[in-house]
DNA sequence: TTTTAGAAGAAAATATATTTTTGTTGCCGC
DNA sequence: GCGGCAACAAAAATATATTTTCTTCTAAAA
């Protein structure tokens, strides 16, 4: 068999690539809030055609990402004080029930990919030029943390987990520029890495909770200064 | 103006109804785990075009009721008894974690929604001529479930318990004809609601856990003998 | 007899064209 | 001058056609 010529397309469809490099946009908070998201331009910026673009659209759809007005198009999901305060909540349950579930089943494989993911995340740099977080840092966080609960034993504990860290996402990125100074972030998940590997669930969880608060009382305190710019132009 | 003619499209458009559709279709196991779903095979007995089709699949696919395989079309999403096992351990979780908050926070209005639902539910049969649950029922039961949950009052507590229930629904159709003899629901359902009703959270939660347990053993069975079946052919 | 290469057919992925709907602007009547 | 109606433009929804990819059947060689 002739071996075939280089392409290896990004991932196997058109429709996946556009689908993922939308996600990713979304997530990186490229567009705003409540954005329309017009087919056609979509099909022009990625040279794909417009059916490529509905499909990708209907999936993000389904994730609650976008939202979907019938006959009216889709715009980007909508963020709110409220829904993060929600979210985060919600969040704290998942996150928590996993880690201690994690803590009690985790073996040395579990141990071995907690240390990895940590090592990569410490050794990334987290800020990007523009003052956002760096795309490098921001995969390595979420892997660290995807690490750690993975050893919760429950496929359906981290489909939610994934869900609800992946919206939270959308919202970090908010907060790119508000006070990270005041806050130690490095030390946060250093200790946290820590109680875990010392099978200390009830310290764990507590750095866990104060950790997600912390992050969600950053970001809320964001979004309220840029509603109030808003609403004062 | 002219009065539309009655047409009155089901649900905005041909996507959305097919969506719904195949949905319903999908949760009343109309078609089977595994399955090949052709795009062209769905075009036609939709009587719409394959863009529809896909644009519904990619829906279904991100919500986890088919999977996608890259140039190699859609199929039913797998079952499996560990799957339902991780399901109902998930479900119990939010379940009753939805149940104590409901119960905390529960207005009369909340009070007049549960039973409201209840009386519907107890008024339908259960049972469709060929033995399967009936539709009505189904859907009356779905709203009392979701009637007793939704006074938390969060959004995503919400949202991931719909998640988790949608996906039981394929499940519960499998256990269709199984010893529905030995076990009283219509008493489960009523004792469930006199304990919300009665703010005993401790009683609704036990009641509640034993009721998911009891369903997906239920459940489980009617997987085991199937699978026990196909293996003897 | 079994395995493999090739070709033909089927189905998915994608692009393009058409139709329908919606939002906007300008004009006419009040 | 203001409100409503109509025509136009833009965008979404849908259908159809084309290309690519995979699967299966057959035939030939080991």
């Amino acid at each position: 068999m002739v071996p075939r010529p280089i392409e290896c397309p990004m991932s196997g469809s058109a429709t996946q690539a556009v689908y993922e490099l939308l996600r990713a946009n979304l997530l990186a908070g490229l567009y705003r809030p409540e954005e329309k998201l017009k087919i056609s331009e979509l099909g022009a910026a990625f040279a794909v055609s417009t059916g490529a673009i509905r499909e990708a659209l209907a999936r993000l759809t389904a994730e609650g990402l976008v939202t979907a007005l019938p006959q009216r198009g889709f715009r980007v999901a909508p963020v709110s004080a409220a829904d993060l305060r929600d979210l985060t909540d919600m969040r704290i349950e998942i996150e928590t029930k996993c880690l201690r579930r994690a803590i009690e089943n985790g073996d040395i494989g579990w141990e071995t990919a907690v240390v990895a993911a940590h090592h990569r995340m410490a050794a990334t740099p987290i800020a990007a030029a523009d003052g956002s977080f760096s795309p490098a840092w921001t995969i390595a966080h979420g892997e660290f943390h995807a690490a750690l609960a993975q050893a919760c034993g429950s496929v359906w504990m981290m489909r939610v987990r994934d869900l609800l860290f992946v919206h939270n996402e959308r919202y970090l990125d908010l907060a790119r520029k508000t006070d990270r100074g005041n806050r130690d972030v490095a030390r946060e998940h250093r200790e946290l890495m820590e109680a875990a590997l010392a099978r200390d669930a009830e310290r764990a969880v507590t750095i866990m909770t104060a950790h997600l608060a912390k992050t969600r009382d950053t970001i809320e305190a964001a979004l309220l200064a840029a509603a109030a710019m808003t609403e004062a132009r």
